[in-house]
DNA sequence: GCAACCGCTTGCGAAATGCAATCGGTATGA
DNA sequence: TCATACCGATTGCATTTCGCAAGCGGTTGC
């Protein structure tokens, strides 16, 4: 995963910057998981990376300006992963994807509904969005204060699937 | 560049269609360049892919629904390739990703005057660019026939744009 | 007849990937 | 105090993919 710069147009540089199998769904853990630490997309990730991937392009993000590294000070191995503007802006694109995906491929139910509710939102809601994650990640004051964050309502409306399709049973998340 | 399916996730399937670093490319060179045969879309490469590679890619796109591929009547070896409505619903995607990447990324003035015309055409050009797709790949008739198509307008704007930083110099398309 | 072109394949070295085990250090709880 | 679990990675190694150059049998135009 080198930075080639084989041409200077915009889609060519942008799939330099992510066009592999794993820089996205690390980002995309990040944004709607709310992951911050390392073994948290380690374990959580649902695809399973492999921990030396994983570290490459935690590192490889942090050299394109996609993420920022800090210490926690709750702990003093752990680091915590912080989205830049670059990578907030990448919610529409997300959307899109998840909107393209949802009509083509053949996803599960449970887990493109976050992707459908992203997508009736649109833009008013994918700003909404990235307000939260610009408070979260870079501690810019709020627009608009709500009572229902964006990830929460996402979050809660996939629970709400995965309970009306296996009730009684237990899933992780 | 296997169908891993690692997930029902829609961002991760979608990254499993194009998550490499040449079939977006591929289909970037067919919507934005016109491109339908195989020497076109090997020379015409901005980024140079290698034969193999675009082989496979072209069968990989096939497989999965992206593509079809007809003999041309002017030469028993010729295949013409064509986009399905599945890769042409691509293109708001392609318009973001081009967005994005022409405010993050180090660009060309010259290779972004597409996306930066495509950006602020938004949806309506967006959805225009489709419908002359539709016409060009799929045999349907034109919602409204336009002189100008879209393609020649971006490719109009990107020719002026070389010409006047390089008057005099010829340079390939 | 002959050079240029057609889509595509082959061979091969280099690089990336996936997997499992492990590293040295840190918090936790008994 | 001491075992245990956890922390962000790193290492070794087998497998897969990539990138490049050359070449394939066949078609076309001059």
């Amino acid at each position: 995963m080198s930075l080639d710069r084989r041409s200077g147009c915009p889609i060519n540089l942008s799939l330099e910057v992510f066009g592999d199998r794993w820089s996205l769904i690390i980002l995309r853990d990040m944004i709607f998981g709310g992951r911050r630490h390392f073994r948290e997309l380690l374990n959580g990730s649902m695809e399973g990376i492999a921990s030396n991937i994983l570290a490459d392009r935690l590192k490889r993000l942090l050299e394109l300006g996609m993420l920022t590294k800090a210490d926690d000070p709750s702990h003093k191995q752990k680091a915590i992963y912080s989205l830049t503007e670059m990578a907030i802006t990448l919610v529409p694109i997300l959307a899109h994807l998840g909107a393209w995906g949802r009509v083509w491929l053949p996803v599960s139910e449970e887990l493109s509904i976050r992707a459908e509710l992203l997508e009736k939102g649109g833009p008013p809601l994918w700003d909404k969005f990235m307000d939260e994650l610009r408070h979260e990640h870079l501690g810019m004051p709020l627009d608009t204060p709500a009572d229902a964050t964006v990830r929460a309502t996402l979050q809660a409306a996939y629970e709400a699937v995965v309970k009306r399709r296996a009730p009684g049973e237990s899933t992780a998340a």
